[in-house]
DNA sequence: TCGTATGTTAACGTATACATTAATGCGTTC
DNA sequence: GAACGCATTAATGTATACGTTAACATACGA
């Protein structure tokens, strides 16, 4: 069930556009590589991580209300760290700030998953089209193929969580590989709502058995240079993926308060 | 200059995925429309708004930076409703945080423009392709034609900052249309980049003849329902916007320090 | 019995206080 | 003369204090 989410390396939704860049301080560059950034350093970091864990984990399910000061004695901090981690995470939709009554963790509609599908779509597609037009090298292009070589083993293996981990990792690459950072942050912002959305419906679809060929086929068209077509085949993908999802969305009364 | 901003409906940056939706609690729908948001009633969104409107204005020009301590005697108010505004602000990628220099309002360089406009064409053709399919009545659509015709109307009056603000009009409303939340707010996210470039170049350019038609274009294939079309049109004009703007940007080696 | 008015409580928004730590300047040393 | 190290300063990150005001309950009136 909760499967513990092994601290995926996305999001951060440090905003930043193209931040670190230049910064005239001389030791302004800090966390070099876009990877944890929220980690354990600052209180801020501490509360930011560990609700965000809890939400993605359903230990804090859709609907649950969390008052501030209950959060920062339950974290062991003060309430001004707390905050700061509310407006971030409200920023990425997963928790709503109700004035009176704390924090609440927002719910995934289907509508609100349709929504969803249709802006990673719109930016994955931009990715995959940007990819392809740059010709990357067989090595660049590696991890994706080891992601989708990891799907295929652990779909033979019945390791559905594997699954999802080398799935997201896939399309997580795929964007960074486009190299452009506002794309990179626009998709991590909706990032972990389409990760929740996925694992409430991951045991309840039949096999993930189209994906790998898709994949392949994707790979195609972009070591082909044809940035047209890997758009075409990425978006059928996740057309396919999403009309899967919410049909399994929709047939479940999902439990979200 | 610094053509002050006409109080811009957009961005308000709120995240809230679909947010306010149900809110469980009795009398929670408080600002319902979209609309202001960050309005003068909390010290955070006055601190919020009067940062923003000074680097859209520019009177926080590319590379400024203030210290909190300074911005929150500046405007009348303690540090913390600063700190909470400022993350909103590095959020949406206008400014960005140096642990012992404050805030420092980002630089829009001609990279950044590129990434965002890839991004913005993107969810713009999303949103356009999204309507077409809606069947959108005319009513529905009267909006985008005003903003058409008021762009019209400004050229003829060599009005650029008003052509600029039905422009953008347009294109906002646009997005609107399309009726996904989600998709707002990530447009919503890079619009105040948007801004801020197109701003720099306004009168470095040569006149836009070209939106215009571009727009009706646009319009007859939305109300003809032909997604594909639209999405082709949208893309074309953005990719023409684009090209142009670049161009300014990188003949005029622009002072951001 | 139901609806309304009012008082109490407490959650939040904001201000302030404080400890930490990086940046700056000066003195010293090679 | 230049570079290194240390003391000083101050900006931040976090904690705490406080006033405001919405939520809840109780009591009253219809």
């Amino acid at each position: 069930m909760n499967s513990t989410v092994k601290a995926r390396l996305s999001s951060s939704a440090n905003g930043h556009g193209g931040a670190v860049r230049a910064a005239r301080i001389p030791d302004a560059a800090h966390e070099a590589e876009g990877k944890p950034a929220a980690s354990r350093v600052s209180r801020v970091g501490e509360a930011y991580s560990a609700i965000r864990i809890r939400i993605l984990d359903n230990i804090y399910p859709p609907g649950h209300q969390v008052l501030e000061s209950a959060l920062a004695v339950d974290l062991g901090l003060s309430r001004t760290p707390v905050r700061e981690a509310l407006i971030r995470l409200a920023n990425e939709g997963l928790v709503e700030v109700i004035p009176r009554h704390g924090m609440r963790v927002l719910p995934v509609s289907p509508a609100d998953m349709r929504e969803i599908y249709v802006v990673l779509t719109a930016l994955e597609s931009a990715a995959a089209e940007l990819l392809a037009q740059r010709r990357p090298s067989a090595a660049e292009l590696q991890p994706l193929v080891d992601a989708t070589h990891d799907m295929t083993r652990a779909l033979k293996a019945n390791d559905l969580d594997a699954w999802a981990a080398a799935d997201e990792r896939f399309h997580q690459r795929l964007v960074e590989l486009a190299g452009n950072r506002t794309l990179i942050d626009a998709v991590a912002r909706v990032g972990d709502r389409v990760h929740r959305a996925r694992m409430f419906t991951l045991r309840l679809r039949p096999k993930p058995v189209n994906s790998t060929r898709e994949h392949m086929a994707m790979l195609d068209r972009i070591r082909a240079g044809d940035g047209k077509g890997a758009v075409e085949v990425n978006r059928a993908h996740r057309e396919r993926a999403s009309r899967e999802l919410l049909a399994i969305f929709e047939r479940f009364p999902v439990r979200q308060m």
